[in-house]
DNA sequence: TTAGGGTTAG
């Protein structure tokens, strides 16, 4: 065989390899491969797995792929810049390998290699996830220096980028301002950082600023749009958005229907989130997941368990978060059998091994169900380790049940491994103010102070005509602030006269009954159903949300509220919904 | 021969 028969043939070895490739989408068969190409001595030449890396779906064989491309052996000369870019866009595809994108890019750099604009939506993509902002900031220089920084594509990446990082939203927001043009993709990428970090105010402000700018929203902008009402607990404005997607025809994709469906769960209509579903033609786990999530928040776990039930019938295979639903479910309802024989099936039937959400769902419900004892003995027979959430859980169950001794050293050890966290310093101090122990209590505030820590106040949102309204404690911000508190005074003696009776033991200060009473009578929820109460015609319903779970008192008074002047209340605390009636609340007085 | 924004829980 002659020089140029050798020639031909690997030249013909390497077009065939490549045609092979092309066609080639798994770790089987690459292997395969892989093998001929060692062979013919062509594994030094990156270029023909490149066509592998940019064609094959299956993302471990990319990793595969890319240890032979990479290795020492490889010729880095023939190294170009689509190579590292479908190795880049591989890894920053990948859930857990995204810093390895970034340690790709830098490689590239290293060689020599430059960047195109194509380098960069996948670079940036990838530091969104990891959500540092040092290092996209670093990328961002990179773009600056290269000039790619005119190319729409990469601009909105980095909005994308800068709103995904911790700290990153106001940098965001100028790259933003900044664009000579906007798209419904820039809009939506701003948007939907302001809806992620939960400035909903924001979120929708900002829509309303992009009709005015004439872009037109899609159905990915009207996702991130419903997430802030949801958040917000806006019902109006949600359904506002619902009639303006009719209107303008936004493609009703699954993703959108199922924002839809989350939206009235948590606004509080969870039957209309119901109809959603039913009249959905294509639905996914998330559509099924959102409404036996929404059904376990408004406490009709039998029908949480009875849809699940359904979801499995109709072929959708359940999934941890679906089960974290059902689960709930059982816990807001209590039905306790029912969740223990949930959990047992998740492994044996499903194969899905529970994770901390599982055993946490499971704590609360025997706590809540007052088995303090067994959940106390669940925790210690768990094969893993108890995280803080869990620990309150038993903490706040320790202190219904009395049995604060033990709440105290459960907190005294969270706050030795979580030492930053101000909720356990309030708990601790809740339980010396429940032990009557004042100077405790007060020197658990002194150190808060010290760390510069500051309890969340409680405060409960309300939407009238379109507006949102913020009340806290004691608040007298408000215009009307005179009037409310004239309403909450006449609500009180009209209370007193039906037979409420405050519980001061709620007020944890080292104060007199009266004050406490007083005290009581000022919390945000009472503020912001006296507005409702002075601004909304009789009869119609009354919809709060609280951003804290709704004290005993606020529970009680809000019966006796919707009895004496004939309102439906219904309430979204941070765990669930209360629809108060007649008197009565749908909990069962069970939260 | 490659590109950008989104949904469920905790």
């Amino acid at each position: 065989m002659n020089v140029v028969s050798l020639i031909t043939n690997k030249r013909a070895a390497e077009q065939s390899c490549l045609a092979l490739l092309k066609s080639c989408n798994s770790l089987s068969k690459f292997t395969q491969i892989h093998s001929y190409i060692i062979k013919l001595g062509l594994h030094s030449n990156p270029l023909v797995l490149t066509k592998f890396t940019s064609t094959s779906a299956d993302l471990n064989a990319i990793s595969y792929a890319s240890s032979f491309v990479f290795s020492p052996e490889s010729d880095t000369r023939l190294y170009d810049t689509f190579l590292f870019n479908t190795t880049i866009r591989a890894y920053a595809q990948r859930n857990d390998l995204k810093t390895k994108a970034v340690k790709f890019y830098n490689l590239m750099l290293e060689c020599g290699v430059s960047p195109n604009k194509f380098t960069y939506p996948f670079v940036l993509k990838a530091c969104a996830s990891i959500g540092e902002l040092n290092l996209g900031k670093s990328v961002h220089g990179s773009v600056i220096k290269l000039r790619f920084c005119d190319d729409v594509h990469v601009q909105n990446t980095l909005v994308h980028m800068y709103g995904s990082c911790k700290g990153g939203i106001l940098f965001a927001r100028k790259v933003f301002d900044k664009m000579p043009k906007c798209d419904s993709v820039s809009w939506s990428a701003m948007i939907g950082g302001y809806a992620r970090l939960g400035l909903s105010t924001e979120a929708i402000s900002l829509f309303r600023k992009m009709q005015i700018s004439g872009v037109c929203p899609d159905d990915i902008t009207m996702v991130s749009v419903l997430s802030a009402c949801t958040d917000l607990g806006a019902l109006e404005v949600g359904k506002w958005v619902e009639s303006f997607i009719e209107k303008e025809r936004v493609n009703k994709s699954v993703e959108l229907c199922n924002a839809l469906i989350d939206m009235f769960a948590k606004c509080g209509d969870i039957d209309k989130a119901l109809k959603l579903l039913r009249n959905m033609i294509e639905k996914n786990i998330v559509s099924w997941t959102s409404v036996i999530d929404g059904l376990a928040t408004h406490g009709r776990g039998l029908e949480a368990v009875a849809l699940f039930e359904e979801m499995i019938r109709a072929g959708v295979a359940p999934d941890y978060v679906s089960f974290i639903g059902l689960l709930s479910a059982c816990s807001h309802s209590g039905l306790v059998d029912k969740g223990r024989e949930y959990f047992d099936l998740m492994k044996k039937e499903f194969n899905l091994v529970p994770k901390i959400e599982h055993y946490g769902c499971m704590v609360d419900m025997l706590c809540r169900a007052g088995l303090l004892k067994e959940a106390l003995d669940f925790v210690q027979k768990m094969p893993i380790e108890p995280n803080p959430i869990v620990c309150r859980t038993l903490i706040n169950a320790c202190c219904t049940h009395g049995e604060l001794k033990l709440g105290e050293s459960i907190t005294k050890r969270l706050i030795g491994n979580e030492p930053m966290h101000e909720s356990n310093y309030v708990l601790l101090s809740n339980i010396y103010a429940k032990m009557l122990r004042w100077e405790k209590k007060t020197k658990i505030r002194e150190v808060m102070d010290k760390m510069g820590m500051r309890k969340v106040p409680g405060s409960t949102m309300i939407e009238l005509d379109n507006e949102i309204y913020e009340f806290v404690a004691g608040d007298q911000s408000h215009n009307q602030h005179k009037e409310i508190y004239e309403m909450l005074d006449e609500m009180g003696r009209k209370m007193k006269m039906a037979g409420y009776v405050p519980t001061t033991r709620e007020v944890l200060l080292d104060i007199d009954e009266e004050d406490k009473e007083d005290a009581l009578n000022r919390h945000s929820e009472k503020l912001a159903i006296a507005f409702a109460l002075l601004k909304t015609p009789p009869g119609t319903p009354i919809r709060i949300v609280k951003n804290l779970r709704v004290c005993s008192d606020c529970h009680s008074a809000t019966k006796f509220i919707s009895k004496i002047y004939n309102r439906e209340i219904v309430v979204r605390d941070r765990n669930r919904f209360h629809h108060f009636k007649d008197g009565f609340c749908s909990c069962g007085d069970f939260w």
